[in-house]
RNA sequence: GCACGGGUAGCUCAAUUGGAUAGAGCGUCGGCCUCCGAAGCCGAAGGUUGUGGGUUCGACCCCCGCCCCGUGCACCA
């Protein structure tokens, strides 16, 4: 809010001193200590070493330049050429009512003209299987980046890319036509479906016909054979039911579901086009693309260094059996998502062990459509891998994943246990509702709170935490802002009708001040694909809050400091709540 | 071997384009409900940011070397 008006006042200056000079990097931050003032920026420290000038001459030369008096007092330029502003009276209580009225929530809404489309790949479970662990930090990840886009006013399209398709279902149907139990398959049905896919492959381990005959199944499917096609529609029908589960409890909802399958019939034009190319050529009976040489070895997906030679590290786009595989179906799915959406960018949010693929897949696609490639940005927001809880890999084959559902219910009922030891006055039906409000959101936010790359060492006492940075702190004292102000009953005509706040004690100007950074967080998110980001935002303001609800009396107090006090908790009350929600994670009015 | 991550307090993690005294939670120790919700607040202890150099007014961050950990590297997705 504020630091964008400066920062414009700012940049403006350094053109009038510079003219024709890129300003985007020239940056007014809320200042690292409340001792410096309210705003700073550093940023002609390093325009001066990029010009050769010196610094403190350069501050003193712009800040003669820049007026900022209508927010600030004089700008003050510190040490070697720290830039300090300060605000003065009654800017900050300005802003404050701006947001009061609803003029703003301490975000701007992205101008028309640089609304962005933005396609985001995220959750793509597999059919046939139960959703685990492993699925969650995509899809809360996803989720969370699709709303703050949407908030900051982009278009986006949210597209769950289900695995449909692939190898799998050779042994899935073999298993399905031989061993099937109609019963379990109605009382559990990824559970039968899990556990025939499982026998099947051992079978396939053990005996070479077992395997051959899984390998015909999957050639009848692909060749469109009728009874095939029924019982995998079916598999998809009831995977999809689950994933609707899943999804309803998560709040998730996706724009489109368009699997690997949707995109079969583009995926031979793809290899043919790619050869006549020349971007792709067979070889060992298989078709793939190759290095061209253009990029610097290091840089090169398709070079691999071995024993000190750099050999090449194709990526197959079709096997030697005729099948395609996963790079010529995300080349299609990038094809098809550009033609028929136009996006700006495209964001995949899939674990960090993609990455190569990805560099492969886009570099690929950069050869065959040189223009569309440029025109949208690509993203591969990854994450890290999930260990056990002995620091290894938490493998999906080894058979003591944890089911998401599983998680989710037990999420629910540790919070259920707090819920009814803290509010046995709460009837059973809404300590329900709090305890799943509760438990969902310690299981997101702990999800979205470290940093996406850094590996997950699942814990359920850790993911499942109810004290400390987590979304019940949150939760609660966004609970106590709004119960302060239902508890005032009448609210004060001073918030719609003119300028009544006067900020005093130090707690309240902090408060104030880090509500304005609400969109700065929003904006990280969003540039940067790291959720975590707005995590921190809000625990710190939670944290503030409760600060200032500790030393300063509200409802008791004196105006012009009561209605000062009500407007605060008010709009932290607006804040933590729109926050929440764009990491997917709901407030409860009273917990 | 090469590439991409990571290495920060006892443990789990932050640190806003290189910025001012590296911050939280958990755990430990000690305080605070006669006062709008104690799922809370205040305080203490705890650090040579893996390691050795370099760049500069300033480095957890950038550059070079080395040591650990994870992941990936031709017909799985």
């Amino acid at each position: 809010m504020l630091h964008l008006a400066l920062e414009s006042r700012l940049q403006a200056a350094v053109t009038a001193l510079y003219p024709g000079i890129v300003v985007d990097s020239i940056r007014v931050r809320p200042a690292s200590d409340s001792k410096f003032g309210d705003y700073q920026s550093n940023a002609l420290m390093a325009l001066a070493r990029e010009r050769k000038v010196n610094p403190r001459q350069l501050a003193t030369d712009v800040v003669a330049r820049m007026d900022v008096t209508d927010w600030c007092e004089p700008v003050e330029i510190a040490g070697p050429g720290f830039l300090n502003f300060r605000l003065r009276p009654g800017a900050l209580e300005s802003v404050l009512q701006a947001a009061l009225v609803g003029e703003h929530l301490f975000f701007s809404v992205t101008a028309p003209e640089l609304r962005r489309t933005v396609v985001i790949d995220y959750s793509s479970p597999n059919v046939a299987k139960p959703m685990h662990v492993g699925h969650i930090r995509s899809t809360i990840l996803g989720e969370s980046l699709s709303r703050v886009l949407r908030l900051l006013g982009h278009r986006v399209i949210s597209d769950n890319h289900i695995g449909d398709w692939g190898t799998q279902f050779g042994m899935l149907l073999l298993g399905w036509k031989t061993m099937l139990d109609a019963a379990a398959l109605d009382a559990d049905p990824i559970g039968e479906l899990e556990r025939i896919y499982k026998r099947v492959n051992i079978g396939c381990k053990e005996q070479p016909e077992t395997l051959e005959r899984a390998r015909a199944e999957l050639v009848k499917l692909q060749a469109g054979d009728e009874e095939n096609l029924k019982i995998w529609r079916e598999m998809i029908r009831l995977s999809q039911v689950q994933f609707d589960t899943i999804y309803g409890r998560l709040g998730v909802r996706f724009d489109h579901t368009l699997g690997e399958s949707f995109y079969n019939p583009w995926l031979p034009e793809v290899v043919s086009r790619l050869l006549e190319l020349g971007i792709a050529r067979e070889s060992e009976g298989a078709v793939a693309v190759f290095s061209d040489g253009t990029l610097p070895q290091k840089e090169d997906p398709f070079l691999i260094s071995r024993d000190g030679e750099w050999v090449a590290n194709p990526a197959l786009i079709r096997k030697s059996d005729g099948a395609f595989n996963y790079a010529t179906t995300d080349l299609a799915t990038l094809d098809y998502r550009l033609r028929t959406w136009s996006p700006s960018e495209i964001i995949y949010v899939t674990d960090g062990r993609q990455q190569l693929h990805f560099r492969q897949v886009f570099q690929a696609f950069h050869r065959w459509q040189p223009q569309a490639a440029t025109a949208v940005r690509l993203t591969h927001a990854w994450f890290g891998s999930i260990l056990g809880e002995d620091g290894k890999p938490f493998k999906t084959r080894s058979g003591d994943t944890v089911k998401l559902a599983d998680l989710l219910d037990e999420a629910e009922e540790r919070a259920l246990r707090v819920v009814l030891e803290k509010r046995p006055d709460l009837d059973s039906v809404a300590q329900r509702e709090v305890a799943r409000k509760i438990g969902l959101g310690a299981v997101k936010y702990q999800d979205l709170l470290p940093n996406r790359q850094s590996d997950y060492v699942f814990s359920w006492d850790k993911m499942l935490a109810l004290t400390g940075n987590t979304a019940v702190y949150v939760q609660y004292q966004c609970t106590r802002a709004g119960k302060v102000v239902r508890d005032a009953g009448v609210l004060p005509a001073a918030w719609t009708s003119g300028p009544a706040l006067c900020l005093q004690e130090p707690s309240e100007l902090a408060l104030a001040r880090h509500l304005l950074s609400f969109g700065l967080s929003l904006e990280a998110v969003g540039d940067e694909c790291r959720p975590n980001l707005l995590c921190n935002y809000l625990y710190e303001l939670a944290s503030l809050y409760s600060r200032f609800y500790d030393s300063c009396p509200v409802l008791k107090a004196a105006e012009p400091a009561r209605t000062t006090r009500l407007a605060l908790c008010e709009l932290t009350a607006r804040v933590l709540r729109q926050g929440l929600d764009c990491l997917g994670i709901e407030a409860p009015e009273s917990m």
